[in-house]
DNA sequence: GTGAAAGCGCTAACAG
DNA sequence: CTGTTAGCGCTTTCAC
């Protein structure tokens, strides 16, 4: 016998209507779904049957209400033009997505740029998410400090001098020093570097695994072959004219942004990689997968930093605890632009 | 003389607490908050005081459970390997995140494939969202097809048969369609078409712009110079082996991936551009931007759509009727590589 | 104009 | 092992 005057409009069943159904109380029902407290196997039984049956997905916002959760976290994007382009944070992003899914969270994004963390702070003063990962550091990063402020959880993908935040990153320095090492050792002597914004953290670790591949030989970096903060297309073509007078044998980019600049402009001047100057990138994106010859770069997983991310800062939301730093691979890959 | 007795542990203050400060009902501040229902221009003053004040945020989960909204929107990204490489999601998700933080909404963003879209129906059943974007369009696609079954509001940006689906697209029919005939009529008479996976809606519509361009001139498009579904590199290395023994002057490239594998190629072979080969993508994106020659191609304004798409799907949301189809301007970037 | 009370759907003491 | 009773913080009738 059917109530025919009941929601025949599929409003959505609660835990109210099978415990009514089932002639228990909404607390066991609660009980034999989340599994929390004793509840007999029987009615254990009989409850998810009819869950399975009925098809009924509990209330995840009443839940969130009621524990003060919600059940998201949020992935915070650089909204700089020039980063957008590279598939970098697409990764993490995706690799977020997938360790939260795998753990029933869900992942709200939103933009900060280095000097406005507007929509960050929307974010957390509407309560919309657990816990933040950050996905760029930068030397004095507002969000880490405005996170760390209002005592939100979060988890950093990048490094920090500062030993209370998470981070989840692969080594950059010690990648970029072995790229150098094996450059150097192959009998490449006049190397120049190329390095972006150095207010972030990350273009400093390059710089600094690229000056200590130096100093492992015992040798000094030519401080006329480095070039910092390269932040807009001018400036690298301009480097790269600098360079072109000092006899360098091969060009290292910080990051594949640089790096496809770079080879644009060594073509229009009809320089040939490698055989007038060889290339190697601290990256590998399909910005430059594409490129002939082929270039070697330091591939860097984002996507497993992302996971790894997502479940470390699920992790802690829900009370465990974790070390200070992981490291995710990366991977040196020799192409022919060196060779 | 202050409660020191009550949350020195800076618990969120509720509505509840600024009723009894201000000695009103937790109505009448709701009310204030709201703007709906009338509430004396004094009062009004004195709770937006006292709000200012003491930096209070509605908690917009309870408003969630009270109201059964979110004030979440969906995005959901496909998860296809090749896919990811294309920024033109970024951007699409981007522009989403802008309208959307206009609106007070958040973005939740999930994956799907063309044929596992287990992570959209998580997100709806566990009610996180009020809406979704949808930012491919598959021939038969599942993601649309569900979301019409459980009856919630979404919006599609690409384009589909069903009218009954709000969709927010360029029109790549007509610019594909305008760039080839352009070619046509500056001479270029052999052109080859490469295309992507046909059950991708936007790859039919290029082709079919194609074959209209020709049309519209009493012409036919030679099969012969026609490749669909080139699905990965060795299939469009093939299809431009095939070309080069065809006297072919033109290739078009439906899609920037396909685009930067055929200059790989052409490279490969000594095979100049625009000089011996000219060549054009249905794109324009970072991924091209460093190619030299730099390359002719249909911009399509990924975050203008994103915007777009967020911006009608919070006002279906809201009740508003909405037309069925919005278009976003495109626009033909005529470079170096076909003149 | 303002307030009391009920309720959104679920969890969490506290009893038995 | 199960039920009762309060909430979580806000909105929403329905009165006054």
């Amino acid at each position: 016998m059917y109530d025919i005057n009941k929601r025949s409009t599929s409003k959505n069943i609660t835990i109210g209507d099978i415990a009514k159904e089932l002639n228990l109380s909404k607390t066991t029902i609660s009980r034999a779904i989340s599994g929390k407290g004793r509840v007999s196997a029987e009615t254990r039984r009989k409850v998810h049957e009819y869950i399975k049956l009925h098809n009924y997905r509990p209330n995840v916002i009443a839940r969130g209400l009621a524990q003060s959760k919600t059940y998201n976290i949020g992935v915070i994007l650089p909204a700089d033009a020039n980063l957008v382009e590279i598939p970098f944070f697409q990764s993490c992003l995706m690799g977020v997505c997938e360790s939260a899914a795998g753990l029933d969270y869900d992942v709200v994004v939103t933009t900060v740029t280095d000097d406005d963390i507007t929509l960050l702070k929307r974010l957390i003063n509407n309560q919309k998410v657990d816990g933040v990962v950050l996905t760029r550091s930068m030397v004095n990063d507002l969000s880490a400090k405005y996170l760390k402020e209002v005592g939100i959880p979060f988890v950093l993908i990048g490094s920090s001098e500062d030993e209370e935040i998470i981070q989840i990153d692969s080594d950059h320095t010690t990648g970029c020093c072995e790229l150098t090492n094996i450059l150097l050792k192959s009998g490449t002597e006049r190397i120049a570097l190329l390095v972006g914004n150095q207010n972030i953290v990350v273009n400093r670790s390059r710089y600094e695994g690229f000056r200590k591949a130096f100093q492992d030989l015992g040798q000094y970096t030519d401080s006329d072959l480095v070039f910092l903060d390269l932040n807009n297309i001018v400036l690298i073509q301009q480097a790269v004219n600098a360079i072109l007078d000092k006899n360098v044998e091969c060009i290292i980019c910080a990051d594949d942004f640089i790096c496809s600049r770079v080879l644009a402009h060594l073509e229009e001047k009809q320089i040939k990689v490698p055989d007038m100057m060889k290339v190697a990138s601290f990256y590998n994106s399909s910005l430059l997968e594409t490129h002939n010859p082929p270039i070697t770069a330091i591939k860097i997983n984002g996507k497993e930093l992302g996971i790894t991310a997502g479940k470390k800062l699920i992790g802690i939301i829900s009370g465990e605890e974790s070390s200070h730093k992981s490291l995710v691979n990366y991977e040196i890959v020799l192409k022919k632009s060196t060779s």
